[in-house]
Formats: C-alpha cells, sequence, structure tokens
DNA sequence: TTGCCGATTACCT
DNA sequence: GGTAATCGGCAAC
C-alpha cells in the first residue's frame, strides 16, 4: 500500500494536478467506516482568475478561507441546500486554487457505500460529486482537514493514467460563469462506466 | 436583515 | 424533457 500523496503534489499547477488525479485512490475514513474509490472525473477551479471559482476576484470569506492555505487541504460545501461537494485545495500559500472530485470508481468498502446510497448499479455510487460524498460518509466536518496525513481524507497515488486515455470538456453546472463556462478544466477518464456523465 | 441562487440529485411526465 | 427539494453564503439594502 502506497503512502499518502504529501505537500509537493499540491503546490504546483491546479491543471496539472487536476490531471494527475485521474487513476489516484480517494481514501475516507469517516466514522462510520472506511472507504475508498478511483478517481475517474475532476474539475480545476483556478482562483482570483476564474469566474467560477468561489475565490473569483480575490472573494475571502469563511467559507473560502482554507483555500488560501497551502495545497492540500479538503475544501467541502453544501450546493443547493442538499449536496456536499469534495474539492482538494492547489497551490502555494494565498493561491485560492482547488480541484473538484466530480466521481470515483468504487474500489474498497463498496458494502458500506451501497448501504449509504439509495439501491443503484455500483457504477452509479460514486458517479457525481454530490454521489460521492454520500458514498465515502464526508462530512462537513471533515472541511479543512489536511490531506497530507492524521486526517480523515487522503490521496494514494494508483493507476497510469495515459494522455490519450484523458477526456477534456468544459465544465458542469457553471453556466452562470460568463466565458468561463466554456473553459476546458473538466478531465475525466475516457469509457469509465463511472464518470458523471458521458 | 432580506432575498436570491447555487461547482446537484432524484423523480416526474 | 422538466422541476422540487432545501439551506447557507453572500451581496445589497
Amino acid at each position: 500500500m502506497s503512502a499518502a500523496l504529501a505537500r509537493p503534489f499540491y503546490l504546483r499547477d491546479t491543471t496539472t494536478i487536476a490531471r494527475e488525479l485521474l487513476g489516484c485512490e480517494l481514501v475516507c475514513n469517516s466514522e462510520t467506516g472506511a472507504a475508498s474509490g478511483l478517481i475517474v472525473e475532476t474539475e480545476a477551479y483556478l482562483g482570483r482568475h476564474d469566474p467560477a471559482s468561489h475565490a473569483f476576484g480575490g472573494r475571502r470569506t469563511r467559507r473560502t478561507e482554507i483555500l488560501y492555505a497551502p495545497g492540500g487541504h479538503a475544501y467541502i460545501y453544501l450546493v443547493y441546500g442538499l449536496h456536499l461537494c469534495l474539492n482538494l485545495s492547489t497551490g502555494p500559500t494565498d493561491t485560492p486554487e482547488c480541484v473538484l472530485i466530480r466521481a470515483l470508481q468504487s474500489l474498497t468498502g463498496m458494502p458500506l457505500m451501497r448501504q449509504r446510497r439509495q439501491q443503484v448499479p455500483d457504477e452509479r455510487l460514486a458517479a457525481g460529486p454530490g454521489r460521492l460524498c454520500r458514498a465515502l460518509g464526508v462530512s462537513k466536518e471533515m472541511n479543512g482537514s489536511d490531506l497530507t496525513g492524521g486526517g480523515p481524507l487522503l490521496v494514494r497515488p494508483g493507476q497510469r493514467v495515459t494522455a490519450e486515455a484523458i477526456g477534456v470538456s468544459a465544465r458542469i453546472g457553471v453556466d452562470y460563469a460568463g466565458a468561463a463556462r466554456s473553459w476546458p478544466l473538466r478531465f475525466f477518464m475516457r469509457g469509465n462506466p463511472c464518470v458523471s456523465r458521458p
């Protein structure tokens, strides 16, 4: 079993990290049990200069504060009053960028994931940002936790993914962001059935 | 303090 | 295809 990705991994270019996270294993040790999956879909959010980012224009509030810390922390927030989204912060201090984890291929803890989710095929257990938080047992109390050691969340190196195997598209659900709505910042494993949508 | 709206999902026709 | 659910963040008043 390989060790968690360490700080230097997270201090680099956000788009590069979003690509390299594909094929890595995301592990969540919640109070109700552990589960993990291969990351098969991500999106990059480029902070100050990205109208789709919560930190656009350098916006700094209680919610976004963690993004200004060094990369390698969890940024977890509630959307639509119902669902949590899990992001991994990236870049050095004062660079409020992050990568949204959009889908996993479940790997360990599958009975628990099935129990946490409604009756769905295994491929759909974590096929979406809200779904994967539910399946893994991610909670908002995990917001701000350090991904590089000691916390409930961590990422391990996993499968090697070639450039040809990576699909690229515009991000999902950011139609409000003007021209940024079409920026090619969504990355996914081509042909993987666990991606949130084709 | 008010009011709008969202980095979604499930279920409806 | 359409939309209800549900509430915290945030900007404006």
